[in-house]
DNA sequence: ATGAAAGCGCTAACAA
DNA sequence: TTGTTAGCGCTTTCAT
């Protein structure tokens, strides 16, 4: 039987409320009277129970995240960055995994806003409307994704397609496919956003190849469309559609990079280990877990912080297996 | 502002108590006035308040999960496995990352065990002391260990061992090099065993070579080894070893499977897409998420329900890239 | 079948 | 600085 306030109150010979706030307001007490309180908490190894707490205070000092699929290996990292910095402030983390369910999300945040102070919603699925809805009712800081004023940590997609085109060029490439990722998704906007926009101004010539599921799947389904293109250089909407192009090149005979160079997107552990390690635009996982957390703890402490409602993330290309020009550049 | 149920009881027109009960259990009230309540719940989207519920009855209507790595990729299967179930019977679950640090999971527990039903521990790296100090205070369910007769989803690690072993024997192998995984670690030990009691059983030579990091890394510091042991194949503590050692061996130039056979454990999303793709002993990792938060469920409603208080899992060998042996076996 | 009242463990006015 | 009181939102006796 876990021991109350009041029984800590009892042994300490004080009254309950000055137990609460020997602990939690500690210099509104004698320090002699913290002493004594603090002995007793120890001796019946009291833990104030948060629910209670909670009633009252009407925060609970847990968070919920939302993710759209745990088993895609990019969440995790910015779910570990979220647990690290909530762990150092003392808050609890409330998972769910909507199973890429924009409904079962929307289900989701109904049923955890309740029970939290704040929610982080990681690539959302769910439409506009219905996130400015959640925003409007619940704190809520999105990860890599827009929408309206809600406070969001995004990622330089811009200038990590930049990166990575210029990288390409600079190997002496000038003509680059783009093997898109779904339709409605935020992250594949803005990539194809500044894909479009970088490859303009470098006089690129960019064969975009349409919507393919962001799996290994869909990369092993778009990668003879590459080939066929004649294109030297495919950047891949995610890391896992250039390893799904890899191994489908590779079963093929086709040689990387020699023939065709593959520049992913996320920086997934997996492509370190592949064989050509993969080239990726690095993106922060962790660090946007924890800079959504920060966020988070800072419009929970002060709920006018919307100065500070926003941050992209900078990107880091990754050069790792040789993704050098094949042919010599076409001469003009 | 969230409206309470005394809300509800007024613009109902019946007493709080009534639409509790009207609520929560249904056939304790007259249908019409069931249909009243429910009526005026729905019009003020009444959500009942699961703290100040819990405060009541003692139960939170959550658990907690605590995994010492989220970035292995092992343990987002299980979580997933676990969450489905969670959601199905609506608990909300807590998730706590250790970062494989003993200690840091004895506080973990700790802080999680007062907000919840219930703790699922997964690969716990707690020393069987504290784990049954855990168990002996908070329903606990441990995953992937056994720690005297706390209840427990294990998996047939020994079996699988039999399996790898009486394919690779199946193949013309006769000496195998076993490349081990942590020292501490419960599951290198399970898996330790299985190999021993099989090799012995089958006539193989199996040469074991230690303990090695659980990483990409630690493969590649085994390869070496192993491929100076003369063996005509591997199998490694896990994927990630797997993948390690395949990574060293085709960086210097020494043929998979041809030379040397490799096998994983674990059959994580890249063993699929490595080249050669990955021969490993298939873990249900979902299934045992979804056991384990069955076992949890079934001993919150009955805490006596200890007969059913343990399941061993079955495991499967899943054969990809051909692991066909090298050399004609030696004749005897 | 329903209502009144008490109280879960805690904190926040308000007094002293 | 400390104690007293009230009450957060809900469930559950105990009456009716």
């Amino acid at each position: 039987v876990p021991s109350t306030l009041r029984d800590v109150a009892r042994v300490a010979g004080v009254s309950p409320s000055t137990v609460s706030r020997a602990l939690a307001n500690p210099d509104m007490v004698r320090t002699a009277t913290r002493e004594l309180v603090q002995r007793a908490a120890d001796r019946l190894g009291y833990q104030p129970n948060r629910a209670a707490r909670g009633l009252i205070t009407g925060r609970t000092g847990n968070i919920g995240v939302i993710v759209p699929d745990l088993a895609n290996p990019f969440f995790p990292h910015v779910l570990k960055g979220i647990q690290a910095r909530a762990r150092d402030a003392e808050y609890a983390v409330f998972l769910a995994d909507s199973d890429e369910d924009p409904a079962a999300e929307v289900d989701l945040v109904r049923a955890l806003s309740k029970q939290v102070d704040g929610l982080i919603l990681c690539s959302p699925r769910m439409r506009d409307h219905d996130i400015a809805d959640v925003a409007s009712e619940t704190v809520t800081v999105l990860v890599n994704r827009r929408v309206g004023r809600t406070p969001a940590i995004t990622t330089d997609y811009a200038d990590g397609m930049r990166q990575a085109l210029a990288h390409l060029e600079a190997l002496g490439h000038r003509h680059i496919a783009w093997v898109g990722g779904p339709r409605m998704s935020w992250s594949n906007r803005e990539r194809v956003r500044g894909l479009r926009t970088s490859s303009a101004a470098a006089d690129l010539v960019c064969t975009e190849m349409g919507h393919f599921p962001p799996t290994f799947a869909g990369g092993v389904a778009a990668a003879d469309l590459v080939v066929a293109s004649e294109a030297t250089a495919v950047i891949a909407y995610n890391d896992l559609v250039a390893l799904g192009i890899l191994s489908r090149l590779t079963a093929r005979g086709i040689s990387v990079p020699e023939r065709l160079s593959i520049v992913g997107i996320d920086d997934i552990p997996m492509s370190e280990m592949s064989h050509p390690a993969l080239t990726t635009v690095g993106l922060p996982k962790e660090a946007a877990g924890r800079a959504a957390f920060d966020l988070m703890h800072s419009l929970l402490s002060q709920p006018d912080a919307l100065n500070a409602a926003r941050r992209e993330l900078p990107v880091q290309l990754i050069v790792r297996g040789s993704t050098g020009v094949a042919r010599p550049p076409p001469s003009h």
